[in-house]
RNA sequence: GGGCGGGUGGUGGAAUUGGUAUACACGUAGGACUUAAAAUCCUAUGACCGUAAGGUUGUGAGGGUUCAAGUCCCUCCCCGCCCACCA
């Protein structure tokens, strides 16, 4: 019979009736069990899915179906990501509600998740905008403010002028908003921060915990941290009182030191330029740099700009007088807002100091080319030498003078060694309606006053009308503002901003442990069984920003003694992009292909099996509608093969394998060889497309003996090698049985197995033996060249080996047994003769 | 500028980690079946020379180590991603 469109729309739509109905997937802690935690990360609920979900969703999906089948308490689980913006837009465009929105496209979700056979725990799913989800948010939030990890703190953020609202600096995206690609501009404003920079130090040294994590990831968090050992040196003001600490990473080049720079924001700067002929000029510089977007001052091939500020500082090594500027090239978040400028070995510095024609000084030189001088430089010598110019460390290399000088100078008192952190504190508030309500209330005798857990959850007012403009919804809706100091019940004002969307993703998979807990964050035992997540599966995208905040939440939950386990993901795969055309398939080009539509042509199956064999998961995948034939054809001749065995004639289960001839032997051998390798694909690094080659090559072992079968004189196989035939079919049916579990499902009801669902039957188990040939082909290589091709047995002695090899007329032509050199021999791979 | 990946047939990709390069698929060509088409099946398929047997060559380029290199070492070119005035 053939296998019709028809038909997949029937088997795939009864199993998912089948897996629903029987609750197939749904699990429990079971502490006799072994646990296997698989989760993606959840969607963003935009309605319809792409096809990286699809990649993502089904990559984790065979992942859970093999542990299942390895007899794993398996827990893969879904939600939904659902605050955020686009939310808000939507609901401004089509004149509807947020919540309104988020519920339908969720259910629109949820409808093609089911569609695409995925084998999740349904009765764990939930969205981060249910009341019961984000009301944990609050309490972690509440939790964090009464440590003192939650702060309020006036400063100059990063704004989007479209969104209206602040973003963290991971969100700010080449200077602009990473959502709306709008330039950000800066603003002073008083805001919501966690204090993130407190777990740095664990953040960055736990990394080398996370051995399965792909090196890159592990890479883009140790430099986003960004650890740094220097010194801060103290600069004594003449005549002044004041002293500038500098931060360095090069205390190697102190003698080199020729101006001072501060930033034009600096505390220390307008008390400096009091009555100086300079404080008008610099007070203009300060005026025009702040009005200067920040994003456009941090690119780097900006002209330095900067202004004497008519004062000197005193450098401690050498006691000189240098003076002293303001320069927007040097930046107030980091190290301490000064920096020692040392043209000569710093490209930054060199331009600056070319600029304002300031004085250099050679500190250190070159040694392969030790004629370094100033008028020849045309740019900063920034590699290693030896110390010149630079008092009593003369010659001696700048490495070794980098920790001596820093140990002289500590000692000294000119200044002390140092720790610099790249990574700054995270800025949650947010000045939009559709996220989680900050819960924080502001009363005049009581200051800031946390909600009592009781009255957790605040909820988000319902009837909101949003315009998109006028700053936070919120602060528009009076029975959301005023309430009760829950201190002193006076009248008292109500937090308006909501916090960042990726506060709610920082956690959910511990709520994934015990998403029904109505009276705590989630539940400790089961928490303590289920964690951490055994393999999680993302885009690189999410590699700094959601990854980083995720495992600072774990920290900070650990440190409350809700978990045990310090690290959120023992496993990360970032599975690669889909492209198509050689571009990523993405809205904006256009190129998209509709999931639904593969669905409709094709089914679940093929798609998912295609999307396998594609590409290795980690790998770029390059979209191919005749890939996808292809593997439509593999599944259909597959089915076939079952179908034309199991549903006309009755064939005897029972027998041993009598192996009689070289043909059995071989079959077995490739049935023993696929589960082997498809296993091993498993087991070592996800190689699902060489997996489904395997499950290909013994397709075809099967369709090769099937035909010599019927080919024979003696008619009817004998028992035996019905036995052997259908026990390489049932191997195949299971091994792809995570693949394509619909069609795996129908073909095992089809072949009259007792187990009601394929998904719990046992993986396959081969023998080592049987692998084994009683002869085997190898090469022989005369010089280099491969000559021939001879058949031995295994493990034959050399002697013997030599023998046959120069036999063979290929090898005579070019090796006589007098003119051999040497001989060398790859036991049961090849021979190597050297004449 | 810094970090991390890559570069293999017409295409997607394999290669047991130094041991017969191109598994498996896609595509293409020829054939079978068919009135015909689709579907399916069979055969061939890195390039070059040759009727063939066979030979030469071949994993971005060039060198090296080795009996043997896609894999290791050196020099260089190109592509992708991430970070970047971070002192």
């Amino acid at each position: 019979m053939p296998y019709t469109t028809n038909d997949i729309r029937n088997i795939e739509s009864k199993w998912q009736k089948f897996w629903e109905t029987h609750k197939t997937f749904r699990v429990d802690t079971d502490p006799l069990k072994p646990k296997y935690y698989v989760l993606e990360m959840f969607p963003y609920p935009s309605g319809k899915i792409h096809m990286g979900h699809v990649r993502n969703y089904t990559i984790a999906d065979v992942i859970a179906r093999y542990k299942m089948m390895r007899g794993f308490n398996v827990l893969h689980p879904i939600g939904y990501d659902a605050f955020g913006q686009p939310a808000e837009n939507a609901a401004i465009k089509n004149k509807t509600n947020p919540a309104e929105w988020t519920y339908r496209c969720i259910k629109q979700m949820h409808d093609e998740l089911k569609k695409m056979g995925f084998s999740y725990d349904w009765d764990r799913e939930f969205s981060t905008c249910d009341a019961e989800y984000y009301k944990w948010n609050q309490w972690i939030f509440i939790k964090m403010f009464e440590r003192g990890l939650a702060y309020k703190k006036a400063s100059s953020v990063n704004w989007c002028p479209d969104c209206e609202t602040t973003l963290a600096n991971e969100e700010v995206i080449n200077g602009t908003c990473w959502r709306c690609k709008t330039t950000v501009v800066q603003k002073d404003l008083e805001q919501w921060y966690l204090k993130i920079t407190q777990y740095a130090p664990s953040l960055l040294e736990d990394l080398k915990k996370l051995e399965q994590w792909p090196s890159r990831v592990r890479a883009m968090q140790e430099n986003w941290i960004g650890k740094s050992y220097g010194v801060e040196i103290l600069f004594k003001v003449k005549d002044a009182a004041e002293t500038i600490s500098v931060f360095t990473t090069r205390p190697d080049t102190i003698f080199g030191a020729t101006y001072v720079v501060l930033a034009p924001e600096h505390s220390l700067v307008k008390k400096l330029i009091a009555g100086t002929k300079q404080e008008k000029e610099t007070l203009d510089f300060i005026e025009k740099t702040a009005n200067k977007s920040k994003s456009l001052r941090m690119s780097g091939d900006q002209r330095k700009e900067g202004v004497f500020i008519g004062r000197y500082a005193i450098n401690p090594v050498n006691n000189e007088a240098i003076p002293i500027f303001i320069g927007d090239y040097v930046l107030m978040e980091y190290g301490t807002g000064a920096i020692m400028a040392v043209p000569t070995h710093d490209q930054r510095d060199f331009e600056f100091a070319k600029h304002h024609k300031l004085p250099m000084r050679i500190v250190i030189q070159d040694l392969k080319n030790p004629s370094l001088s100033i008028e020849d430089m045309s740019q900063a010598y920034e590699e290693e030498g030896l110390l010149v110019n630079s008092g009593e460390f003369d010659k001696t290399p700048n490495e070794e003078a980098k920790k001596k000088i820093a140990e002289w100078m500590q000692l000294k008192g000119f200044g002390k060694l140092s720790i610099h952190w790249r990574l700054r504190d995270w800025l949650i508030s947010r000045q939009r309606y559709w996220g989680t309500p900050i819960p924080m209330i502001y009363c005049a005798a009581c200051g800031v006053v946390p909600v009592p857990f009781h009255q957790l959850p605040v909820e988000l007012p319902k009837d909101v009308t949003i315009t998109g403009e006028g700053g936070s919804p919120l602060a528009r809706v009076r029975t959301f503002v005023e309430c009760a100091c829950p201190k002193c019940g006076k009248p008292a004002r109500r937090e308006t901003d909501t916090m960042a969307t990726f506060f709610d993703s920082s956690w959910y998979f511990l709520r994934f442990c015990s998403p029904r807990n109505n009276e705590e964050i989630f539940d400790k035992k089961d928490a303590q069984y289920w964690m951490p997540v055994d393999q999680y599966i993302g885009g690189i995208e999410h590699a700094i920003l959601h990854l980083l905040y995720a495992r600072f939440f774990t920290k900070f939950l650990k440190d409350l003694d809700l978990i045990t386990t310090d690290e959120p993901f023992t496993r990360l795969l970032t599975q690669g992009m889909v492209l198509k055309d050689n571009e990523v398939m993405s809205k904006s080009r256009g190129n998209t292909v509709d999931p639904d539509e593969v669905l409709s042509q094709y089914g679940a199956d093929t798609l998912r099996l295609f999307i396998l064999f594609a590409a290795p998961p980690e790998d770029q995948l390059e979209w191919n509608s005749d890939g996808l034939e292809g593997s439509w054809r593999f599944l259909n001749r597959v089915y076939q093969m079952v179908e034309k065995r199991y549903s006309t004639t009755v064939i005897p289960a029972q027998g041993g394998i009598h192996n009689q001839n070289d043909a059995d032997n071989t079959l077995e051998r490739e049935r023993n060889a696929a589960i082997k390798r498809v296993t091993q694909s498993f087991e070592e690094g996800y190689k699902f497309n060489t997996a489904i080659s395997h499950l290909m090559v013994l397709a075809n072992a099967i369709d090769k003996y099937s035909n010599i079968g019927h080919s024979r004189e003696s008619g009817n196989p004998d028992t035996s090698q019905q036995t052997l035939l259908n026990q390489s079919i049932e191997t195949l049916v299971l091994l792809l049985a995570p693949f394509a579990p619909h069609v795996a499902e129908e073909m095992w009801q089809m072949m009259g197995k007792s187990e009601a669902t394929i998904a719990q039957v046992a993986w396959p188990t081969f023998d080592e033996k049987a692998l084994k040939t009683s002869t085997i082909i190898i090469a022989v290589q005369v010089n280099g060249r491969v000559r021939a091709q001879i058949q031995i047995t295994p493990d034959m002695p050399q002697e013997e080996l030599r023998k046959i090899c120069l036999a063979d007329p290929g090898v005579a032509k070019y090796a006589q047994e007098a003119a051999i050199k040497k001989f060398i021999v790859v036991p049961n791979k090849l021979v190597s003769i050297v004449v």
